[in-house]
DNA sequence: ATAACTGTCCTAGTGTGCTAGGACACAGAG
DNA sequence: CTCTGTGTCCTAGCACACTAGGACAGTTAT
């Protein structure tokens, strides 16, 4: 479990965090019931104080990612979705307007946009069964 | 043009402008060459001052999405991007990625996903025509 | 019981992002 | 030229997000 911090980056240290474990989450780098760092060592490791990493994984714990016990520790969650079908279409509605507005204003037409979208969900299929064999 | 300001959103005012703006121009509801409203006067609707409204122009601006002309006012871009192939993929990259990773994390699975793609891919289409028709 | 872990709460400093008002510079109509 | 419109620069205040250190509470093994 690495994770690489961009100090001149103007974005917050808790917030690339909480980006980088969803990203290792959807990748197959961590799995369901595995535990997270200690929130001291992965501090010290990257340089931070304790409540940054803290931040981090309380705002994951928020989203239903993870889930922190108060002495044992902080583990990524198996069923990480609470939310209902409607509210999780809208949820994703958002960001997917998102990128395609960006592909309009970038000259990216359907199907290179379409392209594009099957090629990263081939990216991340590809690595999580990369994970599944080195288990 | 109606924009509409959430001021207990959280998220900056300006940064609400940018998005609508950009949405605006994806969806055909503005169109090259066309002004926008002035900053001034626009901020007054807003209720809202005038250097907010001029923060989001000059954001849109280093984006490439508009044109400011100093005495003369503000304009959508024609040709919108000033970015070679290359650098406009990686930036989609980012955007698709997010929303590939919150599918994941939602559990909605690939399928699922494409066809939600392709339904706002469809949402804009006909947005666009609407705007075409009523020109 | 003690020690060494775990995450959490409280408080505070510090920077900076956001918003705001005044003054300036350019364009066009009268 | 004048007047009114445009966008822009400068400065400042103000809030809040971010980070940080101390103290606390729960868990586990010795």
């Amino acid at each position: 479990m690495v994770f690489q911090i961009d100090f001149k980056a103007g974005k917050p240290v808790y917030l690339q965090l909480v980006d980088q474990v969803r990203y290792a989450a959807a990748s197959g780098m961590l799995r369901a019931g595995e535990p997270l760092p200690a929130i001291r060592s992965l501090a010290e490791e990257l340089r931070v104080n304790r409540n940054t990493v803290a931040k981090a994984y309380d705002e994951l714990e928020s989203q239903g990612v993870i889930e922190n016990f108060p002495g044992k520790g902080c583990f990524l969650k198996d069923n990480k979705t609470p939310f209902t079908k409607q509210v999780r279409q809208k949820l994703l509605i958002k960001e997917v307007d998102e990128a395609v507005v960006t592909a309009h204003h970038l000259q990216v037409d359907r199907d290179a946009f379409l392209d594009l979208v099957d090629e990263r969900l081939d990216f991340f299929d590809r690595k999580i069964s990369a994970s599944e064999k080195s288990k």
